[in-house]
DNA sequence: ACAAAAGTGTTCGATATACACCCATGT
DNA sequence: ACATGGGTGTATATCGAACACTTTTGT
């Protein structure tokens, strides 16, 4: 049997999040001009996911709770002249986390808007893939809600979700399908716009038993 | 930089048709016992679509005009205790490639529904998550079309679509969804059924202007 | 009082689903 | 004549989309 050719293999992560009405991708500086995609080669005793986790463990001190494989790139970009394959992974985390946990040095690890700064290689292709993909899931399933806290207002979701959609949502229409998914339940708690402005908001939770990945039925969400 | 760990690359493909009322896929024998997708490294000179191409051409002599990434496995289970990951693509067929091209060796090329043969490996799982996929697939896509040749009748479709999704579908509601499409047009002519019986079928072809992968509007197809 | 955000129902059009009979052909 | 598969239309239910006013709070 032939030797095989060397190939080397790189997972990637893009872990998004919704912040300041963008959605952002976590980054990490490269040089002066060019930020990267969290990365690493899979060592040979973890599996592919693992090996995702550690990545962005390491880099930013999150553990993402939603991840999925989104595509295996070819790349012939790489300058070392190197064949590599790069699996993708990405990720979302609730916007909370920005605030609790402060990122340890903004000059090396930051979230940024698509274009915000240049990438390395193919990374922009990466982001873009991504955020196609998410836009994709979002009509039928209800993974924007991995993007929010324990307790969120209903305000929230939609604001998320016409974010990553990029156009308004009805106020009415959203809730009422919210309401027919059944996922939700109320605190009884509320909370108080920043500003101390409006009326507060009722706070909603999950119910305990609802988790991730939840398929909606007929036709999915504010499209 | 630490020397990365070795890790193969292989590419796989899951080439699927339907016949015999059947959702078969491409298998190659593997020894007596079992069977195996078609499989290879790819080469330092190919991209990866390109091996998958190649391996399926030099093991079955098929041109696969729909092709797709599926999902890139981590495999554990290889025997020689070398790290792995296998980066698997689906591909359609049209059914009438059965017949115009016979398989030159029966016993070490075939089409198998699933569970029909043993498979090695973590192959049995890369086959059902391609099943999956395609289902999923048809919701809102109109590959299912893919597995066709060029002219058709509009049973050929619509039994397509019954023995993927694994259920019945209705006749006339089924025809009044890939009109609404408008992706079909009628050759004019007609096609008397193998068995003589019955009224000839008028022949559809796809309107020259459209190709794959058409995104079906509003809900989509019989789910 | 007013500014700001939360909350709440109804109507209309489009699409999905269910359902039964006649037509053209070969034997 | 009959068996076999092809071809056609209508009625109902559900879902998505559009749309405006009242409520609660802080200033």
């Amino acid at each position: 049997m032939a030797k095989r050719q060397q190939i080397n293999v790189e997972v990637v992560a893009v872990v998004m999040t919704i912040s300041e009405g963008a959605l952002k991708t976590l980054l990490l500086r490269h040089n002066d001009q060019r930020w990267a995609l969290p990365g690493t080669a899979p060592r040979h005793d973890e599996s592919l996911r693992s090996a995702v986790d550690r990545t962005i463990r390491e880099h930013a001190g999150i553990e993402v709770e939603y991840l999925e494989q989104l595509y295996t790139f070819d790349s012939q970009h790489n300058s070392g002249g190197n064949r590599e394959v790069q699996i993708v992974y990405y990720g979302l985390v609730p916007s909370v986390l920005l605030r609790s946990k402060e990122l340890e040095d903004r000059a090396k690890v930051n979230w940024f808007a698509e274009h915000e700064q240049k990438l390395v290689d193919n990374h922009s292709e990466i982001v873009h893939t991504a955020r196609l993909r998410l836009s994709g899931k979002l009509s039928y399933t209800a993974v924007g809600f991995e993007l929010l806290p324990d307790k969120f207002t209903l305000a929230e979701p939609q604001n998320l979700y016409e974010v990553i959609l990029g156009k308004e949502l009805d106020k009415r229409n959203f809730r009422k399908k919210v309401n027919a998914l059944g996922i939700l339940e109320a605190t009884g708690e509320e909370r108080i716009s920043r500003i101390g402005r409006g009326r507060p908001a009722s706070l909603y939770r999950f119910k305990p038993e609802v988790f991730h990945n939840i398929e909606t039925k007929g036709d999915i969400f504010p499209v």
